[in-house]
DNA sequence: GACAATAGTGAGTGGAGACTCATTTTGGTA
DNA sequence: TACCAAAATGAGTCTCCACTCACTATTGTC
């Protein structure tokens, strides 16, 4: 790949990311293009469609979150991504399954696994109760993750609302 | 009001309803327009814009579950809306606070009381601790309806996650 | 430096959807 | 029945946005 192409296709990455970031995904790919300083058609050129560069970017945010499971606890990963997800639309529509997920299956799997294993660890030192299963977990992550967003919620709820789901995943 | 222009209405915000239900706040004026069975002129005649009409709908939605908060307990009420969120989008649309909940604070200022109704009650009876409050039982309860509608959730895994939830709002 | 091959450009296309308005139709009244 | 105000109509406007393509510019190689 050429330098140019290789320096546009990072700049229009970065400037999607805060552009879905903002927007979520319906930010528009000619807003994308004027924050990369670059032109409609060299968007177009590196990602076929809106879908392609949407895909682009969420799969380089599944890996930031998988990596990011790894540094913390359950309950600690749970707070850190409801806290992103209001400063990043991306991350619910992803979770909000926005068509795109569908194209992503093998990444997203990588954050199920990686929820899982912090499942497991809380189970093991007995933060989570026993009855508690994984596709429970990640639909109470995305659902908060949504409510969070989308409710505009402050510090104080969202503490107050993630205490009643950890209290509920220490004793179902 | 003429009558052709009552029967007229009546019609239009049984088609809304539909539409908005299946497709949420994207579903377009035309296809209310067509369901309806009148011209789309008839439609931006009762209703000056599409915001107006969405704002119809959910102020009668408001009112429906309002009426049906009295006939159940806490934790039914919360199983009903999560049940009815996958099958109207507009109930999602509308706990999202889509920019119409921001018109019609009363109408959600209703709800609210229905639901701290059910809580206080709920409280009463030691079925949820005492130190939850409404705010983030509003939190969840919207945050729950948007995960099971986006998420496309089974009857299984919609049990499973209320019942983390149900059991921390026991115990908080 | 010459020359492809690769990449960038941006005006233009097509389609969707909210909203308008000149014209026609209809319902109620005298 | 004759009339007219209220209502309905739907083709047309406007705006937005994804996507195209004929043309120009840049890059890397010999």
């Amino acid at each position: 790949m050429r330098a140019d192409a290789q320096r546009n296709r990072a700049r229009i990455l970065d400037a999607a990311e805060a552009v879905f970031a903002e927007f979520g995904s319906r930010g528009s790919t000619e807003e994308v293009a004027r924050r990369a300083g670059v032109a409609i058609g060299t968007v177009f050129r590196h990602f076929p469609t809106k879908d392609d560069l949407l895909a682009a970017i969420m799969k380089r945010l599944l890996g930031q979150l998988v990596e990011e499971a790894g540094q913390r606890d359950l309950f600690a990963f749970f707070a850190h991504m409801v806290a992103q997800a209001a400063a990043k639309k991306t991350v619910v529509d992803l979770l909000a399954g926005s068509g795109v997920t569908i194209r992503l299956p093998e990444a997203v799997g990588h954050l199920e696994e990686a929820v899982g294993r912090l499942l497991e660890q809380a189970r093991a030192t007995g933060a989570v109760a026993a009855p508690v299963g994984l596709p429970e977990v990640m639909a109470l992550l995305a659902s908060v993750c949504q409510g969070a967003l989308h409710g505009g919620w402050d510090e104080q709820l969202q503490a107050r609302t993630l205490a009643v789901i950890f209290a509920g995943l220490q004793r179902d």
